[in-house]
DNA sequence: GCAAAAACCCGACAAAAGTCGGGTTGTAAT
DNA sequence: ATTACAACCCGACTTTTGTCGGGTTTTTGC
């Protein structure tokens, strides 16, 4: 994969935004590319990360583990998204642990390549802080559902969020096991939760597609608690 | 509450460290003063913020409410911790409400204010980018726990935190009301489980203290589902 | 194409969390 | 000082969530 493709996307990042050419250049020259296989992991909770990662293709879950093998994803990242933010910048070590969901490109832009954009256009750094603060307030919401709600309401908003008209692709990789630990919950009860509104004629779902029939239903459940 | 007072404080904020006097002075020029009574609310969840606060004395709850009443506290703020650098920088509307715990004086300094010192000194950027960071992996963590750990675990979890060796001073509005909130449920389960630690010698609590007897146990506990 | 693994299904059960009713005690405001 | 309200207590109950054992179907990797 050559530098140039790189370039031209580094161009499309919302908080590279203000840099110039010869700016992007140096980043650009400095990155590292890494293909990762389904199911790899790419940086551990824990960890000390120095780069900045930008995820050209594929699809990453960012999850804590329990002592006890249950995860909970904390967030799904897409393509065209950056991330590790706060490894990079404020040099803290890895909150959680990413994992590949299916073969996934990565550039690896190391620290002193963005710390030099910062310092130099302080327009970056506060795109920066445009980017933390929407993952900010997406985990506000995910630590308030998880507290506030109940499995079937979580999985109700979910449903809503994702659909696009009434019917939801579903990947490969959103098994039930997977979608569950988005929830918070275990699959089991995820599937008692899905026969529930089937029965009802809310949801269909099958291995390819979820349908939503009744879109009412689904916003009253997605905010009352049971 | 004159304003040098403000101008002696700006000076120990750890993001505000590289600014000159100056500029300093400038910042505490457009700052306003308030003093909130206990429970007053300071700002709600869904307003539009554009200052940044700067907490002189007193305590904060920052929360988010379910429909039915009941609230999930995502963090506490203490005396010398600024807030709301989401809703002045990144221009969001705010995630949570935040509520005074008791009498609290604060200072409100514009975005008009903190965008120059931004613009004109990269350094304070990335001090509120490692700001936003260290309250990032606290949410991270909230979520994990409410969803992985039991009720019990999560308060094991809390009291060691807050035990500075074995005994932790209770503040007058640290009701089991307020803790149950922080921790994710309702009062009388909260209830139960102290009953049940205090019943196995492993704490022992009253108005104004809790007591840690057991520590071992209570790090077991911490870390283990059940 | 076949074997093994994973996904999915489901009823029965166990445990955790939440609710309720009814109490006592403590505290703060008139 | 009295009253009203909040905090706290606790047993009994309900609901939600999680677990288990067993099954079928689908995918996936040789």
């Amino acid at each position: 994969m050559s530098n140039d493709i790189l370039l031209k996307r580094l161009k499309t990042i919302d908080f590279l935004k203000g840099l110039d050419t010869d700016a992007l250049e140096r980043i650009a020259q400095n990155a590292t590319w890494k293909v990762y296989p389904a199911n790899a992991v790419v940086f551990w909770e824990g960890d000390t990360e120095s780069n900045l990662y930008y995820l050209q293709y594929g699809t990453l879950k960012v999850v804590k583990a329990s002592h006890d093998g249950r995860e909970q994803v904390l967030r799904l990242i897409n393509t065209g998204e950056t991330f590790n933010e706060v490894g990079v910048l404020a040099k803290r070590t890895n909150p959680a642990t990413a994992v590949a969901l299916e073969e996934s490109g990565i550039w690896l832009i190391p620290r002193k390549a963005i710390e030099e954009a910062v310092l130099a256009y302080p327009q970056v750094a506060l795109q920066i802080i445009e980017n933390m603060a929407d993952k900010f307030v997406d985990l506000v919401s995910l630590a308030a559902d998880l507290s506030l709600k109940s499995v079937k309401a979580r999985f109700a908003k979910l449903l809503l969020e994702q659909a696009d008209g009434s019917v939801i692709e579903r990947q490969s990789w959103a098994t039930q096991t997977e979608i569950a630990s988005r929830l918070g919950t275990v699959p089991d009860v995820l599937s008692r939760v899905i026969r529930e509104l089937t029965k009802a004629g809310i949801i269909e779902m099958d291995k390819k597609h979820i349908r939503v029939l009744d879109h009412e239903s689904l916003i009253a459940l997605a905010d009352s608690s049971n």
